[in-house]
DNA sequence: ATAGACATTGTAAGCGCTTCCATTTATGAT
DNA sequence: ATCATAAATGGAAGCGCTTACAATGTCTAT
């Protein structure tokens, strides 16, 4: 089944059927129809491998990510998806498994596929590997990344904005003793927070006591261990920001440990928004970072490079928003 | 940057190039690794589209699921794509969102791509959809295809042992009075959770309260809801199981609700074993369904059936297995 | 030295589309 | 009626591979 037997029952040149497929203007309104008719009798489908290589364009995009089992990801493939849906293109999906090498792999995958661009939303790529993708001419887009380069755009994300609203909530709650749990500090992204968290402090003059600033990894065991030193502390702090929701998930699990109550005897709050932190208990409020902003910005301006060849990329900042939930409570009475 | 680039820099035909890269043994061993320099040096990437179209092999499988943020689907998604990578295949994702008509776009993409396989993870699909793929012998695999057809693979779960073995549990530890919170009776496996609680609690002489056999939706809402109705009896089950863990999460949430305490005051069974369960407070008892043994299975029926071209698909049988954490416990005291 | 068998490599015809260019047909101005 | 112009359609080359078949080279047995 192909164009051919397409074109013959509906008694035009395949070039037509072509035309039809693609929605050309410059064919009549009844040949369209006729051409309609036989490919559905047929229940022809086009190649899309012959498409592509005919047309030089695959209407394909590439997307990145680290793993689709971090619940930060299954929301942004969606957004992706559904976004490109709409402009008429595919997704490939490819995960890197946290692996540098597998890095390689997944570059190797888009390549093969001549994708029209791709979305990379985790952080770890060779220069040599972007330069595969520029030599070609294949748009790019970054999630956060630190060193911006021409032609390949980024999506920025104010973690400051995000972390500034968190502390402000807890300070508007009596709080006066925050502590933080930080990120791998591998991470940008993970500095950056560390770093508001701090700028916070200062700017609403609360004093840094720097035993309060825990390193997790991200995770919850992270968060577990970090969370139990803090509690160490003879007065440790009333409220607790995490540097994202698995790791204040993992906080919460070493404050009940404690049999502490969550907000009544300690505050807490994450950054991401997950699925799982408005289901945990009591629901978790947190900084939240739209996963459909960054796949919607992400998309467009692959989109858009593609299609008009630009030579530079765009770049974008994306304001996260608090989300305020039941994790988080006014100061207990007679703490400092 | 094709192949004939490839064949001019190796000074060999761009038959030996295609064979040296598709690992025929029909290529001497210093001609390959001239060749490989060469693909090296160029930084050649063959074009998969001209070797699908070339071969007649899309070394494609497809991947039919619900959503991708249904937390149940993910590690499928994973695991799928782990089995696939091992055997050279690659993965095509499709969600139908719930939407039977979004099935025919899933379809659609599927015959386009001319994928050597699909795995329909999720419920509805048209028959003259399977059809499609019946006529052009592409081999289907099902989970939990209700009315299995010749030529289909299909993995059934045996959702009863599952359900057994939380009764079991249950009274195990004393509990007598148990409550089932039902999914929707439109699907086929929340049908074959229900009937399978009901017959263990007759094969262990416990006697059926239909009143405790509440309707869910397989959300959180739905557990939510079903769990308040349950509660508002005076003398409420001190056990309940939940047919998806999702149930099970909302359903704790309404006990939280009333200040009772879990497991200290009710038990609360899931179904999945979903990630998310083990970071509930308490962590949630659960059925553990093994995505990754459905996803094995399936990739490799598939695989079997296209490398054999066999007219008869596999049929497979999953045991689910409890997975005891913090949400159960000994029945209270002064309670039935 | 020579024929036959076998291993390696090359030639070229597809695979199923898209699209440039040529051709045909319709349209309108003169 | 006639010719220029535009619109619709067709012919065929090409996209980058794979692979059947042909050709070449090597080696052994005679």
């Amino acid at each position: 089944m192909n164009i051919k037997e397409v074109a013959r029952l509906a008694k035009v040149s395949t070039a037509t059927v072509s035309r039809t497929i693609n929605g050309s203007d410059k064919v009549t309104p009844e040949t369209a129809e006729r051409v309609r008719k036989a490919i559905e009798t047929l229940k022809f489908y086009p190649n899309t491998n012959a498409r592509a290589l005919g047309s030089g364009r695959s209407s394909l995009y590439g997307l990145i990510i680290s793993d689709i089992t971090n619940p930060f990801f299954p929301e942004l493939v969606k957004s992706f998806e559904d976004i490109a849906v709409q402009y008429g293109q595919e997704v490939l999906i490819a995960n890197t498994n946290y692996d540098p090498h597998r890095m390689e792999v997944c570059v190797s995958r888009m390549l093969q596929r001549k994708v029209d661009g791709v979305a990379i939303m985790t952080s770890e790529i060779a220069e040599h590997l972007i330069d595969e993708f520029n030599s070609r001419k294949i748009p790019l887009a970054f999630l956060d990344n630190a060193t911006p380069q021409k032609g390949i755009s980024n999506i920025l994300v104010d973690y400051a904005a995000g972390i500034d609203a968190a502390v402000d909530h807890l300070i508007s709650l009596g709080h006066k003793t925050i502590g933080f749990i930080a990120g791998p500090m591998s991470l940008a992204s993970a500095r950056i927070r560390k770093r508001a968290f701090i700028n916070a402090l200062k700017r609403n003059n609360l004093k840094l006591d720097l035993q309060f600033v825990e390193q997790g990894n991200h995770r919850t065991d992270g968060g577990h261990e970090a969370m139990s030193r803090l509690l160490d502390h003879k007065a440790h702090p009333t409220a607790v920001i995490a540097s994202n929701d698995m790791t204040a998930i993992g906080a919460m699990g070493a404050v009940f440990e404690r049999g502490l109550h969550i907000p009544q005897d300690i505050s807490i709050v994450g950054f991401d928004d997950i699925e799982l932190s408005a289901f945990t208990q009591p629901a978790l409020t947190t900084v939240r970072l739209s996963r459909q902003e960054i796949a919607k910005l992400a998309f467009r301006a692959l989109y858009n490079t593609y299609q008009t060849g630009a030579t530079k990329g765009a770049e974008y900042t994306i304001q996260p928003t608090l989300v305020i939930r039941k994790s988080t409570g006014p100061k207990p009475a007679g703490k400092h």
